[in-house]
RNA sequence: GGCCCGUUCGUCUAUCGGUUAGGACGUCAGGUUUUCAACCUGAAAAGAGGGGUUCGACUCCCCUACGGGCUGCCA
């Protein structure tokens, strides 16, 4: 049974990287029939909060991304000492009294020498009573795993055979002196406690998984299939860390992305595969496949989203909006109107407002001086009272006939005097929903 | 510094030694629509650099350059 999991911290809102984690563990899922998790990873009780992990919920929910189980890591401390216990009796878990100084002052002396920084376990070597002492001394050490020092190896999902040394690896501390545990020994447990079967996850975690992979092998566990997913860079290939508060779902959502455009994109961006505006969640399952996915880092480009955005609209039945059309004020007997004249050209549900406003209020006249003498003739022959979808053809043609003039050099004057602007929808049906026309005076 | 990954049109990418280097988005040009948008057709547009191997290299190997990641008592 193929089992997925997303595995935020609550420590801030999520963003479109972590979406694109998201999404690819929830595709494999749901493509196989098996089970996504969410995982709250909030075993740091300083920076975790509960209304982030309300948020997300919220984040996740707005895509419409389910998933069939809620863990808490949080909830989970004592499987995780259990599984700490076990390292120890089987002395692949060691003490280590380094403060963090002492640690940075080795690092820099080893690089110094040209040498990699890895931690040189001196710890290895305390004795019994030394241990005693430095822990009378410093209080409790960190605890850290005892790497075996082979080459690890593993077929990953994206990035093909991967083989990592570990002897360029310091042994991963998994318990911190405050006995708090850290990460990699959590999500080492719960994937294999939860029967996790495929882990996706960004490239920063690459060496992650290969200290992981020895330690699951520790504990007996099945290693699950890897996949490290390129990371997202910003437009200019730079590094979107800075830039992703900006980018949070939220931010998105309330620039007036669409759902389905966001999905549309970060479940094709860097694959083989067209970005396409993909009408729902089930056309995206089908056609996602992990392994058209390449490894060199992403360009994104936020701006992407919004012609994405502007074809779902496109596409969307007047049903699908008409609450949204409601709250603007629009009267419902004019409201499906209202969304066929303007579906096509908005970019956003934002942009409904201008529209609105302008058939309600009326548009400030953009005339150029050339046109002043046509607009005015124009406007005296436009009628007076209500207008209906054939006043526009019947106007114009009258307008034609007594000034000579066609084609663009007759419309687009008009179309600039009645809406003030040179790009709008169809006049015809614009005309109709024109409650004030300020050109007319 | 060490380790891992990477570099093909502006962007995302295809090609598993022999191709006119293909597609999608974007761009541009035409065409339709009496105007906007949409739509249709077409065009421009790419193998980081240098060495090998080979009859033949985008493809395999090495070097260089550049990009990303890791190198935490963060995740």
């Amino acid at each position: 049974m193929t089992t997925t999991r997303f595995a935020p911290s609550p420590t801030g809102y999520i963003h479109v990287g972590n979406l694109r984690t998201a999404l690819m563990n929830y595709l494999i899922a749901r493509k196989a029939g098996g089970t996504f998790i969410l995982r709250i990873d909030d075993t740091d009780p300083e920076r975790s909060k509960e209304a982030y992990v309300d948020a997300l919920k919220q984040d996740l929910e707005w895509l419409g991304l389910t998933w069939d189980r809620v863990e808490r890591q949080s909830e989970r401390l004592d499987r995780y000492h259990a599984a700490a216990d076990e390292l120890r009796a089987m002395g692949r878990f060691y003490e280590a009294f380094e403060s963090p100084t002492e640690l940075d002052l080795k690092r820099k002396k080893q690089l110094n020498m040209g040498r990699p920084p890895v931690y040189d376990r001196a710890a290895l070597a305390l004795s019994d009573a030394e241990k005693d002492a430095l822990r009378a001394e410093r209080g409790a050490g960190v605890w850290r795993f005892k790497l075996d020092q082979q080459r690890i190896e593993w077929n990953d999902g994206v990035l093909g055979d991967i083989s990592i040394d570990a002897a360029s690896v310091s042994d991963p501390v998994l318990i911190r002196g405050d006995g708090q545990v850290l990460y990699t020994l959590a999500s080492v447990v719960d994937d294999t406690e939860m029967g996790v079967t495929h882990v996706v996850r960004g490239s920063d975690h690459v060496t992650n998984t290969a200290t992981q992979i020895q330690i699951i092998q520790a504990l007996g566990g099945n290693v699950p299939s890897f996949a490290h997913h390129s990371l997202l860079t910003g437009p200019q290939g730079e590094s979107l860390s800075k830039r992703l508060g900006t980018l949070s779902l939220r931010d998105l959502r309330e620039q007036g992305v669409e759902p389905m455009a966001l999905l549309s994109m970060m479940a094709r961006l860097g694959s083989a595969d067209p970005i396409e505006m993909r009408a729902d969640m089930g056309a995206l399952i089908d056609g996602f496949d992990i392994g058209r996915f390449g490894s060199a880092p992403t360009k994104f480009d936020v701006a992407d989203l919004f012609p994405l955005t502007a074809r779902h609209l496109q596409g969307l039945d007047y049903d699908a909006v008409a609450e949204r059309i409601a709250a603007l004020g629009v009267p419902e007997a004019q409201a499906p109107l209202f969304w066929a004249v303007t579906r096509d050209n908005i970019t956003t549900l934002h942009d409904l407002e201008g529209w609105w406003t302008l058939f309600r209020d009326g548009a400030e006249p953009v005339i150029e001086d050339e046109d002043r003498d046509f607009i005015a003739q124009a406007m005296a022959m436009l009628p007076e009272g209500p207008l209906d979808d054939s006043s526009w053809g019947t106007w114009t043609a009258a307008v034609k006939e007594a000034t000579g003039r066609k084609g663009r050099g007759l419309f687009m004057p008009l179309r600039k005097a009645l809406t003030g602007q040179a790009h709008g929808p169809d006049m015809a049906q614009v005309l109709p929903l024109l409650q004030v026309i300020r050109a007319r005076s």
